[in-house]
DNA sequence: TAGATTGTTAATCGATTAACAATC
DNA sequence: TAGATTGTTAATCGATTAACAATC
């Protein structure tokens, strides 16, 4: 694998959305230059790291002025691969798989669910959203066959791991997991956690320490 | 507010749900007494990391024998506060409210969504997963009455910092925000971001890493 | 010009990891 | 006992923030 040595932080690319989404805003709006000052002020964080972030985009700001708006929205949609849309298939028509597939806003954020895969056979060879739901045992085949390289599980967890297995065995080579397990995967597989539970505890937490 | 002194790190307490689910998974095969080193080595972890954030739980290990399974899960749940139950309310019943509303698996988090509001007339009064859609209007009324402390917003971006302010002003204390807009909030209050566009982010980058 | 704002270097901070003595 | 494993102190690492000169 390339070393990659000028490689994004991943907080800070996890940042990068919300710059956009604030951008259209502004965009909205009729703004067209905007300083890092101001978006740090209402995005809640700090101005330096706003100036860091906005400099990985490969955006120069103006002293005086700040940053084109146009040329941020430009180039963190470009460094976020909003552009050349990924194609995924999900794996689990259950109710969170069934609403991740209805889902319309992925398309904005380059991901493209193509086709669903279950066991159900009662589902399966329906469409929702337009997407077909296959039976699992098409999986290898279909993926390998249309070059997906995103998997999305949303399947119970005591099958998450075979799914996992399943996937990169058919040519996956990104996995967004929602099912509250840990996979395991060969080092050159990503797995990316969706991770409710997580989110939970913090929020908990908080009430906790308030009384 | 109280200072906190030794306020657990939010790192370690997003590792605590994925101890849990993994001791549960043990405990089942059998397992009672467990080492910090297996746990690492399963969940890809270090294991010094492992021994400190199972330290937060309060549960000693014993050198050679390792930590007792059922003490940690135990523990763990208390400190995630799994045990007592908080009630919630969610604003915005479309697809993905659909399914957070019909979604069992909260009530092990400790998460109850009691009811629900949306401002479509032709989804009120309907009950979904048994729990009662109520018209947007009702709201500060139901969340005082109930003494509700958590709100869950799902509804588009454009709408969601009203929707906040409302449950703010409603006496809700802490916010699960599943739509794409950084929200405004007083100091008091915790806003927790449910950020799918940050996640995808991230498996884009892997797969742009590539090739 | 004066002053706001950028971009960069240095200091700080928090979390992770390494080293190691204590203990069963 | 010997050796695995704990718990803790110290070193490292990465990200954030502070300080400040450069620039429009």
């Amino acid at each position: 694998m390339r070393t990659n040595i000028d490689s994004i932080s991943k907080p800070a690319l996890r940042r990068m959305p919300h710059y956009l989404n604030y951008l259209y805003e502004k965009k909205n709006d009729g703004v067209t230059h905007i300083s890092s000052t101001v978006i740090a002020e209402e995005l809640d964080l700090n101005p330096v790291k706003v100036r860091k972030d906005l400099a990985r985009t490969g955006v120069i700001g103006k002293p005086k002025t700040g940053f084109d708006v146009d040329e941020l929205i430009l180039n963190i949609t470009e460094l976020l691969g909003y552009n050349n849309s990924h194609e995924a298939v999900l794996v689990g028509v259950g109710q969170l798989g069934r609403a991740l597939l209805s889902y319309k806003g992925f398309a904005s954020y380059g991901l493209n669910i193509v086709v669903a895969f279950d066991t159900d056979e009662s589902i399966c060879n329906r469409k929702i959203n337009g997407k077909k739901v296959f039976h699992l045992s098409k999986i290898k085949e279909l993926v390998s066959r249309l070059k997906i390289r995103i998997g999305v599980i949303t399947v119970p967890a005591k099958n998450a791991q075979d799914i996992c297995d399943l996937l990169i065995e058919s040519g996956v080579l990104a996995i967004w997991n929602f099912a509250p397990v840990h996979l395991k995967v060969p080092d050159n597989i990503l797995v990316q956690n969706e991770n409710m539970a997580a989110s939970l505890a913090i929020l908990s937490q908080h009430l906790k320490e308030k009384r």
